[in-house]
DNA sequence: GTATCCATGTAACGAACGTTACATGTAACA
DNA sequence: TGTTACATGTAACGTTCGTTACATGGATAC
C-alpha cells in the first residue's frame, strides 16, 4: 500500500534527527532521501503534513522505547529519575529528545507553526515523564523541580556534550532529595516548618 | 555621527525581543522600523552584521543591568540564586534572557550561523552567572546543579508562564541545598560518605 | 487489450529572500 | 559656490522557497 510513504517517513525521521527542524527545506531533504520535492508533496500533501507525519511516527517510536524501559523497573535499584536520565542519554534516544527540546523552544516563539506538532503529543509525553518521576511529594512545586533539573541538565548536555559532569550533577540532586526525605520523614523536627 | 545607526540598533533590539531570532527577515523588520532593507544593509553591512551589532548592544545592556543588581547585594538576605532568579524574571530582563535561551538552542543545531553570536558573550555571561551562584561547594558537578535548576525552571517559565510555580520550585531547591549543608557541615556523620 | 490508478519526472509558478546598482537628496566644508 | 560625504529611494539581481501543471511510465483489473 503506502509502504513507500512509510519508507520515506523513516528516512525523514533520520534526516530530522541530524538536521533539526528549524531549517528544514524540501529540496535538500529530497536530495538526501534520493527522491524529489515533488514526491514529498505528493505523499504528504504539504510540508506541514510531512512534519506532522514524521513527528507522529517519531513519537510513537519514542513512546514504545520509553514503555520498554518502564517495564524493566523491577531489576534496578536506581532512583526513577536517574533511570529516566539513563534512558534519555542513551545513544538511541538522545537525538529524539534533542529534537523535542528544539521543538519546545521553537514553539515558544512560533506556536502557530510548531504548536500543532507539540499538541499532538506533548500531553501524553508529559504524562509519561511525570509518571516516571518520583511522586511521593504531593506539592506541585516539588513535582516540577525534578523535571526542571532534568531539563536543565539535558540542556547543558546538549550544549557541552559533557555526559559525565551532567550525570554527576543529577546524582547530586538525587542525594539531596533523599537527604531531605530522611531528615523529614522519621523524625518531625519543629525547626523546619512548611505551610501552604 | 552614527546616531542613526544607534537608533536603529535600539529599535532592532526591541524587534528581536518580541519576534525572536530564527525567523528574522530584513523586509518585515525594516517595515516595522520605518526604514528599508536597503538601509539596514547600508548601516550594518549584512544581515549577519546586523545581528552581531544588535546582540553586542543587547549584551552590554544586560551586563550593566546584572552588575547593578549585583552591587545591591548587601541589602538582601535572600540566597544569591534566588536573587539572580528575581532579577531574571523581572519584566525588564525576562525578554532578554528568553532571547538568549532561544539563541542557545539555535546554536546547538546551527553553530556556524548562531555560534558567533554566542562566542562574543557566552564566556563572560557564564562567568557572571557563576560569580553570582553559590560557590561554597567545590565540586564541579555541584556547581553546575544550580545552573541547571535555573535553566530548567526558566525553560518551564518560558513555556507555561507560571511564575509562581517555578519560583516556588526554586525556593524548594534552595531549601534542599541548605538542609544538605546544615546536615553535613556541623556534624560529620560516617553513615553518608562520599568519595572522589 | 484496454482502462484505471498510483508513482514519478520535468518544468515552471509566484513569492520572498539577502544583496546590489544606480540615482538623488541634503548638509557640511573649502 | 562648488565639492564632498553621508543618507535615502527605486528597482532590480540571482537564488531559494513551497507548491502546482502537465505528461508519462507501469502495474493491475476488467
Amino acid at each position: 500500500m503506502d509502504t513507500r510513504k512509510e519508507e520515506l517517513t523513516a528516512a525523514l525521521i533520520d534526516y530530522l534527527l541530524t538536521h533539526g527542524l528549524s531549517e528544514l527545506s524540501l529540496r535538500p531533504l529530497a536530495a538526501e532521501l534520493g527522491t524529489s520535492a515533488r514526491l514529498l508533496i505528493y505523499h504528504f500533501g504539504s510540508k506541514e503534513g510531512l512534519l506532522t507525519a514524521a513527528m507522529a511516527a517519531m513519537h510513537a517510536q519514542l513512546r514504545s522505547s520509553l514503555q520498554a524501559m518502564a517495564e524493566t523497573r523491577a531489576s534496578s535499584a536506581k532512583a526513577p529519575l536517574r533511570r529516566f536520565w539513563d534512558w534519555a542519554v542513551a545513544a538511541q534516544n538522545f537525538p529524539y529528545l534533542k529534537l523535542l527540546y528544539e521543538l519546545q523552544i521553537l514553539a515558544i516563539r512560533s506556536p502557530e507553526t510548531y504548536g500543532p506538532l507539540l499538541q499532538n503529543n506533548a500531553a501524553d509525553w508529559l504524562a509519561l515523564t511525570k509518571q516516571i518521576m518520583p511522586d511521593d511529594e504531593r506539592d506541585a512545586a516539588m513535582a516540577s523541580l525534578p523535571i526542571a533539573v532534568f531539563d536543565g541538565l539535558f540542556l547543558e548536555l546538549m550544549s557541552t556534550g559533557d555526559r559525565r559532569r551532567t550525570t554527576r550533577a543529577l546524582d547530586r540532586f538525587i542525594e539531596l532529595v533523599e537527604q531531605g526525605r530522611l531528615q523529614r520523614k522519621p523524625q518531625r523536627s519543629p525547626t523546619s516548618k512548611r505551610g501552604t
